[in-house]
RNA sequence: GGGCCCGUAGCUCAAUGGUCAGAGCAGACCGCUCAUAACGGUUUGGUUGGGGGUUCAAGUCCCUCCGGGCCUACCA
């Protein structure tokens, strides 16, 4: 038995995210939660809403709310989607609690105590209609480039040429239309990553097996241009964890609060104190989890998240955590995706196109999108949802082939023996052909799963169902109940426990169908991990009374489709 | 502009430099009748994007060209 510590990157409060945020790194690290502990081994499963910047004020400006309100309101229904979708959190917390508050101070005061914050004063262009400082994002202008009119001050779209805020011809703000720029002194702490960049490479180069999408990104922003650049951690916003050292104030910094950035991995530890705090754990009862001093040193830490989050991942936050000199447990492992499109283009919030995590509940049942997500998670380059795609897989790999599996056996089991468990006959060949097969798509399964390989995984559960099938098919017991009953009752009592060994397996993929099928057997989620297939096969013993269930999965059929193509095909 | 990733069967993807490049889906044929018109078996299908090189041996390593995607530090 191990200790494993599981995050998820921190999805973003503002607005319901879609099915390539979910299964980026939400799904996956599920996924691996429910592995593990159904493994036996103690796991900590840890999520947050990631609350501060820009954007939430905006967000919640739009919905007339105060910003506080907003969060809270967003936090619940994230939190609802996520249940939905049975995403097994430990503990979902929220970066504006108040233990990441005095962690982020903390921090914020270890760095500067340690000589890798400087005080810049920097030129930011300020908008008086607005009221704030403009992130270059939020600055539109005409493209000194191309002309287009729409240039953003970091990038302009039309032509990619980076640009800088001042760059731009008739600047405004993108907030208000305003017009009324100016640009303003303001003073900024810098994280000195500069300073840290030999020390960061050492670690990246040292990390065995990661992802080459993790590395290579890292080494990218370790080695362009003129290296590793400082960062900025401060923001001008009201909406954020107040700048301090520590519980003491930091002069000159008075209104300012951190960068999102900074705060939302420090989440990571403060969601673990959060959880700790909710089940009365004390303060050993997260620092067990994260100090090498006290605990943490046989924890092995696993982070799921997108491509877009690796630099800071690899980068910043473990700047951070080494810079503090004290002993905070670093990540073991860095799991990182690629993107999910719709339908060949990009999900848009803006435009309507793709499925939303809300949406999709609505369609289906978790346990659909979960099979369909993992078994096409975009792990070595983006992949494409498609609905053609998501129906054949769904009604090929659960209603064909697992959903009927059970069916089949449950109703053959009813109509010619009864709702028990039938007794008589002994395995023979076909029982031990049928459990190497499965012992050797087991293992298969059981390494794909240690490996975080999820595509694999899925391929290797998947022929773990079709051995049933095929088991099934070579043993006839419809064929046998002629000749010999007792060797058909055998058949199906091996039949029966395949479906407690596939419940009991398919479990962290489909958890709800897992759920029925141990159901329908009497049993509870308390089955324990297989030893062996040879065991798996006689679990259950003659008499075990068991239920018909109803239909597993239903299909998906072409008309509805259509109607979900069209649904969901976006404004333009 | 710079960097990284990818290009393999109609589609989605596999293959520590080493047997005849393999799976699933789709297609074709056959079987079965327990089951959600489901299941099983057989089978068609490849100049591994083009060209050059290294090697006893290249889908894999190197060069180059073509095509696609992503990142590029103030969206998060």
């Amino acid at each position: 038995m191990a200790r494993i510590l599981i995050t998820s990157a921190l999805p973003y409060i503002n607005g319901i995210k879609h099915l390539g945020n979910l299964v980026g790194s939400q799904l996956p690290a599920d996924l691996h939660a429910r592995y593990m502990r159904a493994r036996g081994h103690e796991v900590l499963f840890i999520c947050a809403t990631d609350e501060h910047g820009t954007p939430a004020e905006l967000a919640a400006a739009k919905a007339g709310e105060p910003v506080a309100e907003y969060c809270a309101r967003m936090w619940r229904v994230q939190k609802d989607i996520a249940d939905g979708f049975r995403l097994s959190f430990d503990h979902f917390g929220r970066s504006s609690s108040d233990r990441n508050r005095r962690l982020t101070q903390h921090f914020a005061e270890r760095l500067s105590a340690a000589g890798l914050i400087d005080e810049v004063m920097e030129r930011q262009v300020y908008s008086k209609a607005d009221g704030r400082f403009l992130p270059d994002r939020y600055i539109e202008g005409t493209c000194p480039n191309c002309g287009y009119e729409k240039a953003r001050g970091d990038q302009c779209e039309n032509c990619t040429k980076q640009l800088d805020p001042t760059d731009l011809i008739n600047p405004r703000s993108a907030i208000s239309g305003s017009t009324d720029l100016e640009v303003r002194e303001t003073k900024h702490l810098h994280l000195r990553q500069s300073a840290m960049r030999a020390h960061l490479r050492d670690w990246i180069d040292t990390r065995e097996g990661w992802p080459v999408l993790t590395t290579s990104i890292a080494r990218k922003w370790l080695d362009d241009g003129e290296g590793l650049q400082d960062r900025s951690i401060t923001r001008d916003l009201d909406w954020g964890i107040p700048v301090q050292k520590g519980e003491k104030p930091w002069p000159g910094m008075e209104g300012k609060v951190f960068y999102v950035w900074f705060d939302a991995p420090i989440e990571y530890i403060a969601a673990t104190a959060e959880w700790a705090d909710a089940h009365g754990l004390g303060e050993d009862g997260w620092r067990r989890w994260w100090r090498a001093d006290e605990g943490a040193g046989d924890v092995r830490y696993t982070q799921f998240m997108g491509k877009d989050n690796v630099p800071f991942h690899t980068l910043s936050f473990p700047a951070t955590l080494m810079g503090s000199a004290e002993p905070w447990k670093l990540v073991d492992y860095i799991k990182s995706f690629n993107y999910l499109n719709y339908e060949g283009g990009k999900f848009s919030t803006s435009s309507g196109r793709g499925v939303f995590m809300d949406q999709a509940l609505e369609i289906l049942p978790a346990d659909y999108w979960r099979w369909w997500l993992l078994s096409n998670v975009p792990e070595s380059s983006d992949s494409d949802f498609t609905w053609e795609s998501f129906q054949n897989g769904v009604n090929k790999d659960l209603a064909d082939v697992l959903g009927n599996f059970v069916s089949r056996i449950t109703k053959f089991c009813r109509s010619r023996f009864g709702e028990a468990l039938p007794e008589g006959g002994a395995p023979g060949p076909e029982e031990a052909e049928l459990a190497a097969e499965l012992s050797r798509r087991l293992a298969e399964y059981e390494r794909a799963m240690e490996a975080i390989e999820v595509r694999r995984a899925a391929q290797a559960l998947r022929a773990i169902w079709v051995a049933g099938n095929e088991y099934l098919q070579r043993a006839a017991p419809w064929t046998k109940m002629k000749e010999s009953p007792e060797e058909a009752a055998m058949i199906v009592r091996t039949g029966l426990n395949l479906v407690r060994l596939y419940a009991i397996l398919s479990r962290p993929f489909i958890p709800d169908a897992a759920g029925a099928m141990l159901t329908a057997l009497g049993l509870t989620e308390n089955e324990p991990w297989p030893e062996s297939a040879e065991a798996a096969l006689a679990a259950l013993p003659s008499g075990h009374a068991f239920t018909t269930p109803d239909v597993l999965f239903a299909k998906l059929d072409d008309e509805r489709r259509e109607a979900l193509e069209a649904r969901f095909a976006g404004k333009g």
